[in-house]
DNA sequence: GTGGCTGCAAAGCCTTTGCAGACAT
DNA sequence: ATGTCTGCAAAGGCTTTGCAGCCAC
């Protein structure tokens, strides 16, 4: 993401434009893999020393408020952070850990019109999100299928 | 659940029965409102003053081992467990953060089908669980919509 | 009898908080 | 100028660990 988008970003936001910000902003744009609050802190006191951890989960607290990512929460109780606010569902790997974005939009129809279809009683659904458990092929050491 | 059932259960995993155990499963099988490990302690140091908090956590982590209980998170960063294992999905509040679950066979169905269907590359697909966001009608009090 | 289980206490880890000083606007 | 943001350090809260003793088998 260019910086002139994410100034915008924040800006639009009400939030002011600090070296800080930008930085992380920048950092969770470019990494894919849901970096964890601490892989976002390592990351940026690579680039710059001296920003405290506490400033980073202050900020990746700020813009999960502010709609410009999202927080994920994964079975081991550490919190993941997402730069895509896109609609889209997440692949988690029962035995790495590892977890990968899915974008579907055949399925996102599929979903919504089952649930314009067929309320839930005594539930306003607002969004919905699939966890996919299973392997990455990579990962298939063992064939025991 | 039986106290017979539980320590057949437990019996079938290769877990000792212990008193702390069947106790913890009770409870667990009682409590349908997906139990924090806090809350699961306090419940079980009512009945049974003494038990360890540590012994409650042990517990729990090989009971989902053993795929007895599962285990949810959220975005709060708090562990959650579930007495079921039948395939559901959950509903979370995005205001009180109250979950229930909720169970749709035409929709595991409709999901199943989908997958068989449409593979997902590179990934081999073993179990899904769809979490839906949104509001319990009790909780409505804004009607800002 | 023996290996697994429990209880205790302490430590670990991720995250939040309070406050003074700095900075974007 | 001012209200927000940062950095530091400390505390907080949930969970895990190590180890001695105990108990189910």
């Amino acid at each position: 993401m260019k910086s002139q988008e994410i100034s915008k970003l924040l800006k639009g936001s009400g939030l002011k434009v600090t070296p800080q910000r930008m930085l992380i902003m920048e950092i969770i744009s470019g990494m894919y893999n849901h970096p964890t609050a601490e892989m976002v802190i390592s990351r940026v006191q690579e680039i710059q020393p001296g920003i405290s951890p506490a400033t980073v989960y202050k900020t990746l607290d700020t813009l999960v408020r502010k709609k410009l990512i999202c927080k994920i929460s994964t079975d081991d109780g550490i919190m993941r952070y997402d730069p895509v606010t896109l609609q889209h569902h997440h692949l988690y790997s029962t035995t790495s850990g590892k977890i990968k974005d899915f974008y579907d939009e055949e399925l996102n129809r599929l979903l919504r019109e089952y649930f314009n279809r067929k309320k839930i009683p005594g539930f306003e659904l607002e969004d919905f999100r699939l966890e996919l458990n299973g392997k990455f092929d990579e990962e298939s050491t063992s064939n025991y299928v």
